[in-house]
DNA sequence: GGGCCCGCAGGG
DNA sequence: CCCTGCGGGCCC
């Protein structure tokens, strides 16, 4: 019977034979699967126009008619599955309502949990990846144009519209569905919300018809709270539990605070994925965790003098304007948050564009892409997810300016349009967004205090891969990734200590010595290109071959008598090198910048917080880092007031390193605690000595010679926040 | 559904 | 150290 040449139009109405648009007067729709066809290619043509109506596609009549007709019959469908929802349809003793239920069970493909009563939550927000969905192609036309749904959104009594053609048909006035005639609930006429698993069908449908391998979306995850290591907490004095007092979880992504743009699977190891669009969270709190949106009150995250990295939206602001691909934001501020509010819906004064507000105008001068999460709490956008918070991947602002709001103040305003590489989760298409044109805002005509993007995007497409990149470098980060002190709550001490943990562990991982293992001593880079510290080398020969001199004018040669000296990485012959071996300089100048850099924030840390456990196991965890400050000094020429070894004065460091061999051949170790590499010079030693002595002695926190700042005692907690903090909030009468 | 409360985190 | 904030839970 059917001709397994035969093919359907593809989702855009194109005759996948012909290659060309179906004409309306030559498309047939199967009555069973509702694909469309182009009817003068198929090869069995209608005798007559009332056999259209009762038509039925060569896949489902094969499946239909031939028990092992799903192995021939292309791809795009399932037999399986017709032959289930055929059950499901033809079933009389199934409201259309439960019909669709059914259907929506199948789709999801977890018929088994499909319970006859209510809706199934995990089932809607699970959509996980589907074979043959396309057979459900009457579901994935929209009832009023019947067309591909675009933007679908869905009615209680189980039909599908798309969301221009539902709002249009509300806007008449109608308030029962255009297909079965069941009243519209008003919440549902009021606010339509996107069925995001209508999309993903559609999506996936698509996927299929053109083929695409690995059709697997990287959308739609809801990462459920109990999947995740580590959840928000509250501490013992919060009087509340649950969420509303708590203290965030561990942050899973590497990412700094005030990382720009998408975060990318590099930047996940607990997942290596990412954070996808689509990818839905419980609360802020769990949203701040994957790093999409670190503020968990605040909607805007970012620094006035250094742009806004990510925005929220959630209902807070009644002037938001929601249009999904594009939408208008507002400013923060201009709200009296006196008596302890954190919230005001009522606004006093008027919005500028300071702190977060400026931040967002920085971001829109350079063209950042600004993350965006929607929260279900937004009820007057189709685009907000049903429940949660939702990543809904990067947009950039391309003007921003003031006017004045709904209650009569100004607002600062801000047009964001979406650049994501990933579609949206709202829309049917495969691919993210392409350059698109401004859309026209009404509101420009009262606007001031204009503010458009002169010179080119930091983010933008780039026409040759296809896909928006970073066209300048995104700005450095000035913030370490997320940390938590000791009581696990997210401190800026606590990220300086971090970040001091990654450059510490940096220096590691690109400045070790391949014999000792540490960070390089006076580096040297052999021709075979592998580096070692001047002395481990040195000492690798030690017995061998080299005699050793030494002058006090600064020099010391080092010769090879007899054997062949091999690099102890790769055993090249590095004979030639060890005569005159030079000390990698710039390897020796990044090393010192780096240790430059920690000694900076080791200071300033003090600075701070005052001597406490945290510095002290700070230097004496990083041994290395301690030594290496020191040594970096020793290099510049600061050894003066040695006392290890005064008549080694005019010595260069590989005098001194000779000197420390000579000590430890001597089994004299005086130094205990910080003798981690014997090579170290004694005066770099006996520098971190003394830094360790008064550590490891213990010596009184008074008699620490740095000015301490005394505002908080050791062990207090580390939050200097008082309980009754919130009673000192400006202008509480309470 | 609105009001109130308050710990937290970040900016400056 | 203080201010700010598009949260979240509970009570009414």
């Amino acid at each position: 019977m059917a001709n397994v040449s035969d093919l359907p139009c593809d989702a855009d109405g194109t005759c996948m034979v012909c290659k060309k648009k179906a004409p309306d007067g030559e498309t047939l729709t199967c009555k069973t699967c509702v694909t469309p066809w182009h009817s003068t290619c198929l090869s069995v043509q209608l005798k007559t126009l009332a056999d259209a109506s009762r038509w039925e596609c060569p896949d489902c009549s094969l499946t239909a008619d031939q028990p092992g007709g799903a192995t021939v019959k292309p791809s795009i469908t399932g037999g399986d599955l017709v032959e289930k929802i055929r059950a499901i349809e033809s079933d009389p003793s199934l409201t259309d309502r439960e019909k669709a239920k059914r259907r929506q069970e199948l789709l999801s493909g977890d018929a088994k949990s499909a319970s006859p009563d209510g809706p199934n939550q995990e089932q809607k927000s699970n959509v996980g990846t589907n074979h043959g969905l396309a057979i459900l192609g009457d579901k994935l036309n929209c009832s009023i144009c019947m067309q591909l749904l675009d933007r679908p959104v869905s009615t209680p009594c189980g039909h599908n519209f798309c969301l221009k053609c539902f709002q249009k048909w509300v806007g008449q006035g109608k308030r029962t569905c255009a297909f079965c005639r069941e009243v519209i609930p008003s919440k549902m006429a009021r606010e339509p919300r996107i069925n995001s698993a209508i999309v993903m069908a559609i999506r996936n449908a698509k996927m299929s018809q053109s083929n695409v391998s690995g059709g697997v979306p990287r959308v739609n995850h809801f990462v459920h709270n109990q999947d995740r290591p580590d959840k928000a907490y509250t501490t013992e004095r919060a009087k509340r539990s649950g969420k509303a007092n708590a203290c965030s979880g561990k942050i899973f992504v590497t990412v700094p605070l005030d990382h720009f743009g998408p975060i990318t699977a590099e930047h996940d190891p607990e997942r290596n994925l990412g954070v996808l669009v689509g990818e839905t969270w419980e609360d802020r709190m769990e949203c701040r965790q994957w790093g999409a949106h670190f503020t968990h009150v605040a909607g805007i995250a970012g620094q006035s003098e250094y742009g806004a990295q990510s925005v929220a939206l959630s209902g807070g602001y009644e002037d938001d304007e929601d249009h999904g691909e594009w939408f208008l934001y507002t400013g923060s501020g201009g709200r009296d948050l006196s008596g302890n509010k954190r919230t005001n819906k009522k606004q006093s004064f008027d919005q500028k564009f300071d702190k977060s507000n400026e931040a967002l105008r920085v971001s829109c001068k350079n063209g950042y892409p600004v993350r965006v999460v929607r929260s279900h709490k937004e009820k007057r956008s189709s685009y907000a997810p049903q429940e949660g918070v939702r990543y809904d991947g990067v947009y950039r602002i391309e003007k921003c300016w003031r006017k004045a709001g709904i209650q009569g103040f100004k607002v600062c305003r801000y047009l964001f349009v979406r650049c994501d590489n990933d579609p949206a989760p709202w829309t049917s298409d495969n691919h993210g967004d392409r350059p698109r044109e401004l859309p026209i805002v009404e509101e420009l005509k009262h606007a001031t205090d204009m503010t458009e993007r002169k010179n080119s995007p930091a983010w933008d497409f780039d026409e040759g891969q296809g896909r928006w990149i970073w066209k300048k470098p995104p700005p450095e980060s000035r913030r370490a990734p997320d940390a938590y002190d000791e009581e696990g709550k997210s401190t800026k001490r606590a990220r300086r200590q971090s970040r001091n943990e990654s450059m510490k562990e940096r220096l590691l991982k690109d400045f070790s010595c391949l014999i000792c293992r540490k960070v390089m001593v006076l580096p040297l880079t052999t021709p075979c290109a592998h580096n070692f510290c001047k002395a481990c080398l040195e000492n690798s020969f030690a017995g061998q071959s080299f005699i050793k001199q030494r002058t006090c004018g600064g020099t010391r040669t080092l010769r090879a008598q007899k054997n062949v000296m091999k690099c102890p990485s790769c055993t090249n012959d590095v004979s030639d090198f060890l005569k005159n071996p030079q000390v990698n300089r710039e390897l020796m100048n990044l090393i010192e910048s780096l240790q430059s850099q920690m000694k900076e924030e080791n200071m300033e840390s003090e600075e701070i917080d005052g001597a406490n456990d945290e510095d002290a196991e700070l230097c004496d965890e990083t041994d290395d880092a301690c030594i290496e400050v020191d040594m970096g000094e020793e290099i510049v020429g600061t050894n003066g007031k040695s006392n290890v070894g005064a008549e080694n004065e005019n010595c260069d460091a590989s005098a001194e390193i000779l000197k420390e061999e000579k000590d430890e051949k001597e089994g004299s170790k005086p130094l205990t605690n910080t003798d981690p590499q014997p090579h170290i010079g004694k005066e770099a030693l006996g520098k971190c000595d003394a830094v360790s002595d008064h550590q490891e002695a213990g010596v009184a926190r008074g008699e620490m010679p740095k000015r301490r700042n005394k505002r908080r005692g050791a062990g207090e907690e580390t939050c200097s926040l008082a309980p009754n903090r919130g009673k000192k909030r400006r202008g509480n009468k309470a």
